[in-house]
DNA sequence: TCCGAACGCGCACACGTGTGCACACCAAAA
DNA sequence: TTTTGGTGTGCACACGTGTGCGCGTTCGGA
């Protein structure tokens, strides 16, 4: 940290006090025109930047906002921290990022790590905390808000945002029931439990009501430590059930893997089976096929969690949000008979 | 900022004065071994956390590290700041993030409000600053490394880190030229002039001293208002020169959009074009056809700005980095006696 | 001329932490 | 007993900023 010009160094060649000084910068009435006016040139001429750190003691506030993150490289969650950013520079907050696998011992260190930073609230993302973290975390009395948190829990202060995993799967659900599929495949991931299951429950519920046999309904998931993608791609080879026509994917970084697995095995895309992705990210649009997928409103997801935050930080209540998911159909699905056809 | 225990509380409950906690929590030397437990178990007790706020105000330096960012959500840049972001958790710090599109004011200001924060240095990923900025920049004092900055600059104290874009481009017209393309394409990015212009003249010089003529190397943009992705697209759906059998691109999104584009054109990659991109996206090896790309070290990129900032900060001086790009074969380029035989 | 009000500014403190110096205490050596 | 040296602790300050309160000055009205 270099060192730079003060208050008092400017009270000093002013010839004030650094009370004057400081009044005159912040605009406060009673300084006379003439005072204010050398102060402020004073200022601009010795390059003088006011210390955040200072004001933050001072003012016992930081406008300093924490976010701990699963995957910063991850695009879905890429969108997601611009849609948090976005509020946080227009609210004149600044965004403290700290990377945390998804660990529940790492979360909780970041966060610690954050709370000594004194920031005023805490986003966390893709959160494996359970409820006696949670309890933990209540008592240190940060306002926190949980982004698509893969544990549910009860809280009087803390709140989350979370898409609606269970009726994204519902929806996947419908969409592959309403093109004919009567045999299907879900491709998990395990390192996201929660939002797994729910999505692999809506997606399986909504097949048995809609009349579809149990046994006819297969899982995978992906190993734990490879890239989604890859374990996309691996399932998507190693998917041996005969008669299997479609494919419902956890998100679509699985689903752009499963695509390319597929073509590998010389299994056509939609033709013999069709594959449906969540999240919508950039690159579903321009795949081959373009993908259908359950979209989430990604900035939006980051822009209700930091606007939540922020009236939890000003002292009000807000409630729990869930946002809904919302089917895009492109290419990689299609009508079973079409598919038969082929 | 919620209301915390502070050393304060901890001594009046223990008896003792601030100094005596202060030093007993650091570890200090010549304090009893009993007051030094009997503070332990009490700071545990009360729910301790240190401000580091407070600390910083008296150590003058914030363990925090200043990154500007031009899109959050561009996996490339992603990439970048998990690099960044590894460093700077094994070294203690913490990452402050500044989102600032490609825009030279815009990037100023996040800066400024970084040193208003007094971070202990400052990462800028594609910064679109000249030397009247950088030399403004330089007075202000802050330790400062650019990550692929879009212009270059002369600097005794603030110090880059570039992947070499020229020998990029190089790269991408050895392998076409070898694979016996005659009359190519380029598809280049406005938004980043200099890289931009690099890896064309890169490309073109060497197309040239290849033998190719001028003319028979095109040129196409995006516009500057569009996503990467979609600009690829559209570039690849206007080309409309007879003869062109290859083109390499700024990078991989707007490869991966030309994919689509000429897909939706009829135009078979590779067999009637070849398509070479760059910067080796995780999405790259499962596109179809599978990219041909110049990679870039993402992660390194970002490590070494943050070891180069490191050694900055603590007072020594270190040389420009300029990293090597490689060429990743995969389907999307082949030989033109193929492409022409199909 | 006198008095109250408004104005302009500084003193002193607070925020939470770390540290140089001094001081008190105790044990061992002279 | 005095000196020396080491040990354990506190005082007072510093870091840079904001603010309640009080003091002196000026101005307008009676």
């Amino acid at each position: 940290m270099v060192r730079r010009v003060s208050i008092m160094d400017i009270a000093e060649r002013a010839g004030v006090s650094h009370t004057t000084v400081s009044r005159a910068l912040r605009g406060h009435t009673r300084i006379s025109a003439v005072v204010r006016g050398r102060i402020i040139e004073l200022a601009d001429q010795m390059g003088y930047v006011p210390n955040a750190i200072a004001q933050s003691l001072q003012q016992q506030q930081s406008c300093t906002i924490g976010v701990v993150i699963s995957d910063i490289a991850d695009p879905f969650w890429g969108e997601v921290v611009k849609g948090i950013d976005d509020v946080c520079t227009s609210n004149g907050q600044s965004v403290l990022l700290h990377a945390a696998a998804h660990d529940e011992k790492l979360q909780i260190t970041a966060i610690r790590r954050l709370q000594q930073r004194r920031v005023d609230g805490i986003i966390v993302v893709d959160s494996q905390l359970g409820p006696s973290e949670i309890r933990q975390l209540e008592a240190s009395g940060s306002p926190m808000v949980f982004i698509n948190s893969q544990r549910t829990f009860e809280s009087s202060s803390l709140r989350s945002v979370t898409i609606d995993n269970y009726a994204g799967g519902a929806i996947a659900a419908d969409h592959l029931v309403a093109l004919g599929h009567q045999k299907v495949a879900y491709f998990g991931s395990p390192k996201r439990p929660g939002s797994n299951l729910k999505r692999s429950l809506g997606f399986i519920d909504t097949l048995v009501a809609h009349g579809v046999q149990r046994s006819r309904i297969v899982q995978d998931e992906c190993a734990t430590d490879i890239a989604d993608i890859d374990g996309g791609y691996t399932m998507a080879q190693a998917l041996n059930e005969p008669g299997v026509t479609a494919v419902f994917c956890y998100n679509d970084a699985i689903a752009l893997g499963a695509l390319a697995g597929f073509r590998a095995n010389g299994v056509a895309v939609p033709h013999k089976i069709s594959v449906v992705g969540f999240d919508d990210l950039a690159m579903a649009r321009y795949s081959w096929p373009p993908l259908t997928t359950i979209a989430q409103p990604k900035e939006l997801l980051g822009q209700t969690a930091m606007h939540n935050l922020a009236t939890l930080i000003g002292g009000a209540s807000v409630a729990d949000a869930v946002l809904v998911p919302s089917l895009l159909i492109r290419d990689s699905s299609t009508p079973l008979l079409k598919g038969l056809r082929s």
